[in-house]
DNA sequence: TGAAATCACTTTTTT
DNA sequence: AGTGATTTCA
């Protein structure tokens, strides 16, 4: 095969005029190599892939090689194409690459999959049947769609939960495959017909509604090159490096699509870390890395094994534990910075407790010790398996005032609120995104009922239109009554006066406005249930947010696609999110609590995947003890109350598969006398000898129980500047959880108040606010 | 048409 | 337990 750019050093030094090497001193960013980092920054020509071990330095080779290439001369930094897997790996890509190459780093491509696949897309709507302007869906609208055309198609939700074909659509568009490709196989089975039939109607219906969701994006850039091979011809032309960062995440489409890219010139560059592959779920393929090298023949392997974060009990542990696994390329980690020469480093410790509640208690406890030791909470992570785990410690955290944040949870985009908001910004910008116009066009109440819809519905379906233009139609009509009609044409008239504005206005100006004139913000405001004061924050929250931007298109593209807003101000106290929200992060110290059967590894995990599962769930230990630079804490309860009961629970077969000389087992001596030898076995036995308890209702507060009934989901993390100075015996106050109550007594910063839904509860004075 | 009442389901992980 | 959806009642 023929490589145009297999050219020497010197062919093109000399076809560009560039100094050769000697002229050229070393650049700054090769000397802090090691030889393996070095050997994956410089082999530029061909294939390239590099299995890289947690902590080796992953980020740094992609980011000194891009700076390599284009200090080279080897291509122009807009010829380059980087691809990530999550848009904070291509900000912080982004950002470390400026820091070496300046504002230049603003031209290479360098995304993730779906952001890069959206920029050709836009080019090329054409040719995937979409026009300029199209709409991206987030999950709810799919969802919505999804259940509109089940009911259409006269399906029952009970005996097809949306969300199953939903997740077997997704599947499929993993897969790179178009409803007419979905194989035979698939298509038998329980449900599986109903889906595939459902699928072909939902890409039909995305088509009509000028939409596309998050997997279109890649299943139609993937469908243009395929058709169109002079449009793919071009691409391959454009870059002339390729690098791909979490190669082991990729999924199908992912992989088709890379190749294609690559097939011309192959100087494709993959960093990934088969130990670190925890997204099969999400349709990944492991396989993608483990077949590299076949996929590209005389490609180069390089394996970073110099762990530089963590100290060697930590790296010990970790590997301890991934030795367990079957199926691996096998790479072991060696200590090799600063912390893994550390002669005092300790061992994990491994502890088990009582119940959740215990285990929080004991996490706090330790974070606030180690705040004495030079450790502060700010490098501090609590890694959970499944989010509902964080509700205990963020109870304790809040209880004991230490602050904390809680990242990747229930996110900005997902609120009601902000979603209703775009709602009315995508028919603004999208007069014919009829989801959005059903999502709002009776909310705030209009007096617009199921009744009037269902004939709004009707008619713009007989005439093949939009809601917006059938309901403008229909205001005109003497189909409706009289109030139905009257309110219908309120709302058309508005949001064409709105339409009148875009351009005319900052986008962010037009957002406050169409809040205040659509009466969306005054509802809020009107709303007396405790949430409604936060929405309202959210929905200026939400019009600062628009005001970063120049057009409303572009602040409607960055939402659908980042759908977070930007982590703002310093990470201040403890960082509480899941494992998988964890990948690609390092804390000096971690806890990893929830290690016990049936949870991690996950039930479902093992009822679903069975032994690869079960890898994959070892995997997630994996990233989360490599986590940790400097300190890590596992933990297990031997009851843990899930939904709503308590259940007894042994601990994770991963807590003895920790290598013995890594780790430091302890259990609760003061209740249960010393344990040693066969910990687990008796720490498992708990739950035997104490036979699930069952906890009659949360609340009512009595009985001796300080222990009450968590309140609701989220609520805001407030620093605790000032100290509820303010604050007096009697007051009336607001809690962000536990929403209004008055204050019963004041001790050391801690109030005791009487809240009318949870009852008597001890928080920290800065939580709360008088009212 | 809107509010109240009941019901079922939740909690694995997310671009 | 608490949320959201569906059903029932005023």
């Amino acid at each position: 095969m023929t490589d145009p750019f297999d050219l020497t050093d010197e062919d093109f030094d000399a076809a560009t005029g560039a100094p050769g090497d000697e002229a050229t001193p070393e650049p700054p960013w090769l000397a802090g190599l090691n030889p393996e980092q070095r050997r994956a920054v410089e082999t530029l020509d061909g294939p390239v892939l590099v299995l890289s071990g947690a902590g080796t330095g992953k980020t740094r080779v992609l980011t000194t090689r891009i700076a390599h290439i284009l200090h080279q001369r080897r291509a122009q930094p807009w010829r380059v194409l980087a691809v990530t897997f999550t848009n904070r790996a291509a900000r912080e890509m982004r950002e470390r690459l400026a820091g070496m190459i300046g504002p230049v780093a603003e031209s290479v491509w360098l995304g993730t999959f779906h952001a890069l696949s959206l920029r050709i897309l836009r080019r090329h709507a054409a040719l995937a049947g979409l026009r300029d302007g199209f709409s991206i869906l987030d999950a709810d609208d799919q969802l919505r769609l999804l259940k509109q055309l089940m009911a259409d198609a006269g399906l029952d939700a009970k005996k097809d939960p949306p969300k199953a074909i939903m997740g077997r659509i997704q599947r499929w568009k993993d897969r790179g495959l178009t409803p007419d490709r979905v194989p035979e196989e698939d298509r038998r089975g329980t449900g599986a017909q109903r889906a595939a039939m459902l699928y072909t109607r939902y890409q039909a219906r995305l088509l009509e509604l000028n939409a596309c969701d998050f997997g279109d994006l890649l299943l139609h850039t993937l469908g243009i090159f395929q058709a169109h091979p002079e449009v793919a011809a071009e691409y391959q032309r454009r870059f002339d490096y390729i690098l791909v960062d979490e190669y082991q995440d990729t999924n199908v489409a992912q992989y088709l699509w890379l190749r294609l890219l690559a097939a011309g010139h192959r100087n494709l560059c993959c960093v990934g870390d088969d130990d670190q592959s925890i997204y099969s779920w999400r349709g990944a393929e492991v396989g993608n890395i483990l077949r590299f090298e076949q996929d590209y023949p005389g490609s180069a392997v390089i394996r970073l094994e110099r762990n530089y974060r963590s100290t060697t009990a930590i790296l010990g542990a970790a590997s301890g534990l991934i030795r367990h696994n079957a199926d691996r390329l096998g790479k072991d980690l060696i200590a090799a910075g600063a912390a893994a020469a550390d002669p005092d480093a300790p061992p994990v410790k491994v502890r088990g407790l009582w119940d959740g509640e215990a285990e929080a208690r004991w996490v706090v406890e330790e974070i606030e010790a180690l705040s004495h030791e030079g450790l502060p909470a700010a490098g501090t992570a609590i890694l959970v398996r499944a989010a509902f785990l964080m509700r205990a410690f963020e109870e304790r955290l809040m209880t004991c005032g230490v602050p904390y944040q809680v990242v990747g949870g229930p996110r900005f985009y997902e609120r009601l609120e902000i979603r209703d908001a775009l709602a009315y910004l995508r028919l603004v910008a999208q007069p014919d995104d009829d989801l959005a116009f059903e999502r709002i066009v009776n909310t705030p109440k209009r007096g617009l009922g199921e009744a009037s819809l269902q004939s709004l519905q009707v008619m713009a379906r007989k005439a093949g239109m939009p809601l917006l233009a059938a309901a403008r139609d229909l205001a005109d009509s003497d189909e409706l009554t009289k109030r139905a009609r009257k309110a219908l044409a309120g709302f058309v008239a508005d949001v064409e006066r709105w339409r009148a504005l875009v351009g005319g206005m900052p986008p962010a100006e037009l957002c406050a406005t169409i809040l205040e004139e659509s009466g969306y913000a005054a509802m809020w405001k009107a709303d007396k249930s405790p949430e409604a004061p936060g929405r309202v924050e959210n929905l200026e929250e939400l019009v600062g947010a628009v005001t970063e931007f120049e057009t409303l298109d572009a602040f409607l593209e960055h939402i659908a696609l980042v759908m977070e807003t930007e982590s703002k101000g310093a990470a201040a106290g403890v960082t509480l999110m899941t494992l998988h929200g964890a990948k690609g992060l390092e804390f000096d110290v971690v806890f990893l609590p929830g290690w016990e059967e049936d949870v991690f590894p996950h039930k479902r995990a093992l009822e679903e995947g069975g032994q690869a599962s079960l890898e994959e769930e070892r995997r997630l230990a994996y990233v989360g003890l490599t986590r940790a630079r400097k300190r890590a804490f596992v933990s297990f309860a031997a009851n843990r109350r899930i939904f709503n009961n308590w259940q007894a629970a042994m601990p994770s077969r991963f807590v003895d598969e920790l290598p013995d000389d890594c780790v430091e087992k302890t259990s609760d001596t003061g209740l249960y006398g010393a344990v040693t030898a066969g910990f687990a076995e008796e720490m498992g036995g708990w739950g035997t000898r104490h036979p699930r308890r069952s906890m009659t209702g949360g609340q009512g507060g009595a009985g001796g129980g300080a222990r009450v009934a968590p309140g609701t989901g989220s609520w805001k993390v407030r620093d605790r500047t000032g100290d509820g100075l303010d604050i007096t015996v009697g007051q009336r106050v607001f809690h962000q959880k536990f929403g209004y109550g008055r204050v019963l007594s004041s001790e050391g910063g801690k109030l005791a108040v009487d809240f009318e839904k949870a009852g008597v509860k001890t928080v920290v004075a800065g939580f709360v606010e008088a009212v």
